[in-house]
DNA sequence: CGCGTTCTTGACTAGAATCAATGCATGTGG
DNA sequence: CCACATGCATTGATTCTAGTCAAGAACGCG
């Protein structure tokens, strides 16, 4: 973790929700107590459980958000990209990671204490309420997620984390919109709460319907309207009989 | 929806973790500034959809949050109690309530519009940072529950249910310990991804066994520790041959 | 006392998990 | 450059959890 100097972090930092409306003058007291920090692909930012001291910005890469029961069970809570806020919790509270953060690219991001966050929160207020909204926007993201996983079948779930992953991570390509980070089946099991046959046996069928083209750890939408039919259970446009 | 005068609100709201640590004067301006609402059983602080423009800090009563899908599937997302907020959405964003907000008992709260609580938060920024927090601690709180829903079969959804309405709502009987608010069969179900057969079903099953004793909306906890048990699926007490 | 809820129970079904075997890529080291 | 080890993916067979549907019982309110 380098102290100043590094690159001005400024232009990407000026970017991020966080720091919108806030006076130049708090901008540069920011950069000015940040560290660097640099995560290589697979290696952890923080670790679950333990006690939150750091806070961290996410300039560039892609991090996803696990949690694993104590039976070892894993769940993907989400995926972050440059810009969004990695351990929010730490801005307050005297608790725990609640998750762990892995790099699944090469990723780097600027750090703060909480203390220190907290103390610029209690300086410039409108922090605070940037903060909260990061916050809030990911509460309502995660709280349909879970009606969706308490009400929907699986293949409907499977068929939402793509499209999401899509907007996140999607990348134009002759073939088709590309999910531009690797991704393997047992990954979206563990994003919707399956098992990776159940991902690989939907897969397949969509594969075979041309809706997608998959490889491994690569998946290839080609027809998404087709896809928002699966995940919103609209009636199939062509007119059969029941 | 009164104005002040009405019955002091201060000595309960004092309480409310979102006003701890404020300055007096921030207190008394707030309270100046609040209105009071009255709820009664069975009616809504507000609906899922609507904008979020009000603001409510919970002083008497239950509330529940509900999420509907378009399918018209109900989930509970949360019951709240007394010094909950509610809506804290609203204290930042232009959306919409995410959930539906129904009293189960009559309820009182405190209520104030967005525009107010974001001033106050950029006057009292002590404000936002406990906002934040209790935030903050809904998230965590979902985050498990999105876990366990994802990776835990329906019995151990059902008792840990059980268990979180039981310190959120337990109150000492002879028979055992009560969840002092009408329960449903089907409200269990809502809470935890499942039906309101298989709840029953279940229900019976901890009845014959001596967990529970149970009738129409209400529930009584007996052993707690062999709740705990089946929560958190330690192994038997009893060695038995397999 | 009748009516509307809420709850119980049984029979049946289906969606998805589990288990097991095998096939493909990818990268490694001889 | 090929053989191999490893990790990821596919597919089939089987099991089982929990959902669905249907009928009726019990409770509490007006």
């Amino acid at each position: 973790m380098l102290k100043p100097p590094f690159p001005d972090p400024r232009p990407q930092v000026a970017q991020s929700a966080l720091f919108q409306g806030l006076p130049p003058e708090a901008m540069d007291a920011l950069c000015a107590a940040a560290a660097f920090k640099e995560v290589p692909r697979a290696s952890y930012f923080l670790y679950q459980g333990e006690p939150a001291t750091v806070f961290y910005i996410l300039l560039q890469g892609r991090v996803r958000l696990t949690q694993v029961t104590p039976e070892g069970h894993q769940v993907i809570v989400t995926v972050l990209g440059p810009g969004d806020g990695l351990g929010i919790i730490v801005a307050l509270s005297q608790t725990n990671y609640p998750v762990s953060a892995e790099a699944i690219e090469d990723s780097t991001a600027l750090a703060w204490t909480a203390a220190t966050i907290q103390q610029s929160m209690l300086e410039y207020p409108q922090l605070a309420l940037n903060g909260m909204n990061l916050l809030a926007r990911r509460f309502v993201e995660l709280q349909d997620r879970f009606r969706e996983l308490a009400t929907e079948r699986v293949e409907r779930r499977v068929a939402r984390a793509v499209l999401r992953l899509v907007r996140q991570a999607g990348k134009r390509t002759p073939e088709g919109v590309l999910i531009d980070m690797p991704l393997s089946r047992q990954d979206l099991a563990e994003m919707t709460g399956t098992t990776l046959y159940t991902v690989s046996r939907i897969l397949s069928d969509w594969e075979q319907k041309g809706l997608v083209s998959t490889g491994r750890e690569r998946v290839v939408l080609r027809k998404s309207h087709e896809l928002v039919i699966i995940a919103e259970d609209l009636p199939e446009p062509n007119p059969t009989k029941s």
